[in-house]
DNA sequence: CTTTTTACTACACGCCGTTGCTTTAATCGG
DNA sequence: CCGATTAAAGCAACGGCGTGTAGTAAAAAG
C-alpha cells in the first residue's frame, strides 16, 4: 500500500538523508535524488518550516546566480538509546545527525527483572532529559537488547542469563513509564543504523560484525536493515566452521563463536582474528558487501589486530574491494544506533 | 526518488500480486492490501480496461450485496525466460500468473562465443514466438546466465568455462537480435524469483538452493530479491565449513562444494545431503528466513534424500517452523524464474 | 550597462488516493 | 410478500503530490 503521505514522508526522507552527509544545494539534491528542480523546492521549503534545515550562505560554480547552501540543524530534534547488556546499562542522547551528545551508564543487577530494568532506564532517561531539554525536541527513546526479541511487537522473547524475561512487552512497559515513543531492536541491528544513518547513501550494503562474548552481525542490505522473519537474522556466532570441531554452548561443534573464544582464551590473537576473518569473508562472499564494520569489546580492546586479520582473509585485486573499518562510535555505538533507529522512525525513508 | 507514477504502478503491483494468487474480490483486495475500497475500486478497474483482470461471478457471504469475484487473465501477457548452461539452452513461455506454457531445448557447443549464443536463442525464441503469438501479447525474454555477472547493466563479466565472454554486453546484444526487451541475472537469482512470482504473499523470505556441479544459493529477503553490490550475492558453494578440509578448485579449503561433490562422488547420498542441510541450517540461522525450496541436477536426481537431509538438520520444535520443499518446476526453474523476472519489470512492484 | 547564464520560485495542471454520499443487490424479519 | 437492514461498489468533489511553464533574482561576461 502506498498514498499521498507515503509519497511525501519517502521524499522527505531522501533529502533529509542528503543533507545529512553535509551542506548542499538544491540543484545537488534535485541531481542525486532524481526529483525534479521544483520538487526539491518544495520539499525544502516544508522541511525549512519544520525546523530541520536552514539556509546558510551560497556557493558559487562559475556564472549564474550562486547556489543556496542548505545545512541540516541538527540539535532541531533529539532522540536517546539504550543498550543493554546482562550486566550494564548504557543511555546516550544523540541528535538529528547522529552526534552522541551526552551520555550516563549504570551497572544492573545480576539476573535483573523487568520493572528493575524500566525503573533504571527511566532513571538514567529523566538525568539526560532534565539537563538540556526543553520543548518538544526529544523524540523517543531506542533500545538495543540482546536477542531474541521481535521488533515489529516491541517483545523481548528469552535472552540467555535473564530468567525473568519470558516474552516480556519491553516497548510498551517502556512507553508507559517513559511517556515517550519507544522502539525496540536487537544490539547488532541497532549497531549497524548507527553507521548506516551517519554514513548516508554511502553505505548501502553493510555488515557489521560484533564481537564481545558472543558474535552476532548485523546486514544492511540495499540499505535496509535484514531482520529476517522474526528479528532473528545475524545470529551469526553459531554458524559451523568446522563440522568436527570443539563443542560449542549452542549443542552443536565447530561453531565460529566457540572456535574465536577458545583462541581468545589461549591468548592467542592471530588464531582469534583469523577466525574472524575467515567468517567475514564467507559473509562478503554470499551476500556480495562492500563494507565490513568491526565493533564490540572484544574488536574495541584490539582493533589494529582484528582489522588486520578480517583484511587479510578478504579477497584481494577484486574488481570491487571490500572496505574494512572500526565503527568511530566505540562503546555508544549500540545505544548510540538504537537512537538513530527512532530517529529513522520519524525522518526515514518509510516502509 | 517517488513521484505519481510510481504510486500508481506500486499499487496496480500490489493488487495484481494479490490478484495471481487466486480469485479475490474487490473488499478482499482492500483488507489485505491496506488500500480504501474506493482506491481499490479504481485500482481494479485500471487493470480491467488493460485487460489483466475480468470480474467472474459473485460469492455471497452472509447479508448484503454479494461481492464481485476478480479473476486475474493469465494468458493477457506472455515472457520468454532462457537458462543458459555451459552445454545447454533451454528457453521456455510463460503467462502471467507463471505457468510454464512450452519449452523449447537445444545443445550448446562447447565453450560457445557470445555471437553464436545469441543466434542460437533467437532461433529457439522464434520458434516459441511463431507458434502462439499474435499482437502485443509477448513482453520480453529475461536471461538466467551462470555467474558472475550484473544484473543492473546486462554484462556477462567472466563465467567460468566460457572462455570467449569477457564483459560481454549480452542485454544489449539480444535486444538488438530479438528486438525485445530483455532482462539478465544469475541463474540463481531468476529461480527465486519463479518462487516468489508463484507464491506471493506468502514467500517473502527464502532461500532457493541451486545444487548442480556447483552450489549457489537465490535470497529472497523481505520480498525482494537480494543481489548485492554487484549481482555477486548467493556464491555460497565455498563458504568454508571445514576450516582443515580437502582443497577446493577456489583456491581455498573445506568449501562447502568440496565437500558435497566429494561424497556424491564418493556414492555416498547420505553425506551429501547431510553436507548441504548443514550449510542451509546456518544460512536460515543467518538469515532467518521460513522457507527453503530446493532444486538443481543433483536434487532433481534424489528430491526425497535432499529434502530430508535438509529438514533434519533444521532445528526442531522451534517457534517458527521452516518450510522445505522441492520446486514444482523441476528443470524449468531457472528458465520459467527469467521469463517471471520479465514479467516483474512490468507488473511488479517498481523499486 | 546589456547580455548571458544559472538558481530558484509562482502558479496552473494532471493525477493520485480519500471522503462523503448514492446506488445496487442481497438477506432478514414480520 | 415486502419493507428494513446490510454490505458492495460506484460517483463526484476534494486535498495534496510532483510536474511543466513562465517568470524573477543574482551572478559573470562582454
Amino acid at each position: 500500500m502506498a498514498n499521498l503521505r507515503f509519497l511525501r514522508g519517502y521524499n522527505d526522507a531522501v533529502v533529509l538523508g542528503l543533507a545529512r552527509s553535509g551542506a548542499v544545494t538544491r540543484v545537488e539534491l534535485a541531481d542525486r535524488s532524481g526529483l525534479t528542480p521544483q520538487a526539491v523546492s518544495k520539499v525544502v521549503s516544508r522541511l525549512i518550516d519544520d525546523g530541520l534545515l536552514v539556509e546558510s550562505g551560497t556557493r558559487n560554480v562559475g556564472v549564474g546566480k550562486p547556489r543556496t547552501l542548505l545545512k541540516l540543524v541538527a540539535d532541531s530534534r533529539l532522540a536517546l538509546g539504550a543498550q543493554v547488556e546482562r550486566d550494564e546499562l548504557r543511555v546516550v542522547l544523540t541528535d538529528l545527525a547522529g552526534t552522541v551528545l551526552d551520555r550516563a551508564v549504570a551497572p544492573l543487577p545480576r539476573d535483573f527483572d523487568p520493572p528493575t530494568f524500566v525503573e533504571e532506564l527511566n532513571r538514567l532517561v529523566d538525568g539526560l532529559r532534565s539537563e538540556r531539554l526543553r520543548g518538544e525536541r526529544l523524540l523517543g527513546v531506542g533500545i538495543g537488547f540482546v536477542g531474541p526479541l521481535d521488533h515489529r511487537t516491541g517483545v523481548v522473547h528469552y535472552p540467555t542469563g535473564l530468567t525473568e524475561w519470558q516474552d516480556v512487552p519491553l516497548r510498551a512497559l517502556a512507553e508507559q513509564r517513559l511517556g515517550l515513543p519507544v522502539v525496540l531492536d536487537k544490539d547488532t541491528n541497532t549497531a549497524v543504523v548507527a553507521e548506516a544513518w551517519r554514513r548516508g547513501e554511502e553505505l548501502r550494503d553493510a555488515v557489521l560484525v560484533l564481537v564481545g562474548t558472543g558474535l552476532g552481525i548485523g546486514m544492511l542490505l540495499d540499505g535496509r536493515v535484514h531482520r529476517g522473519v522474526r528479528t532473528n537474522a545475524g545470529e551469526y556466532g553459531h554458524t559451523t566452521l568446522q563440522l568436527d570441531g570443539p563443542p560449542c554452548v549452542c549443542g552443536r561443534s565447530g561453531c565460529i563463536e566457540a572456535l574465536h573464544n577458545l583462541a581468545a582464551a589461549r591468548g592467542d590473537l592471530v588464531e582469534a582474528t583469523d577466525i574472524v576473518g575467515v567468517a567475514v569473508a564467507d559473509l562478503v562472499q554470499l551476500l556480495d558487501i562492500d563494507h565490513v564494520v568491526l565493533a564490540g569489546r572484544a574488536v574495541l580492546a584490539e582493533p589494529a589486530a582484528y582489522r588486520d586479520g578480517v583484511r587479510a582473509r578478504l579477497p584481494k585485486d577484486e574488481w570491487l574491494p571490500v572496505d574494512v573499518s572500526i565503527t568511530p562510535l566505540g562503546d555508544d555505538v549500540v545505544a548510540a544506533g538504537a537512537a538513530m533507529l527512532l530517529l529513522s522512525e520519524f525522518y526515514g525513508r518509510p516502509r
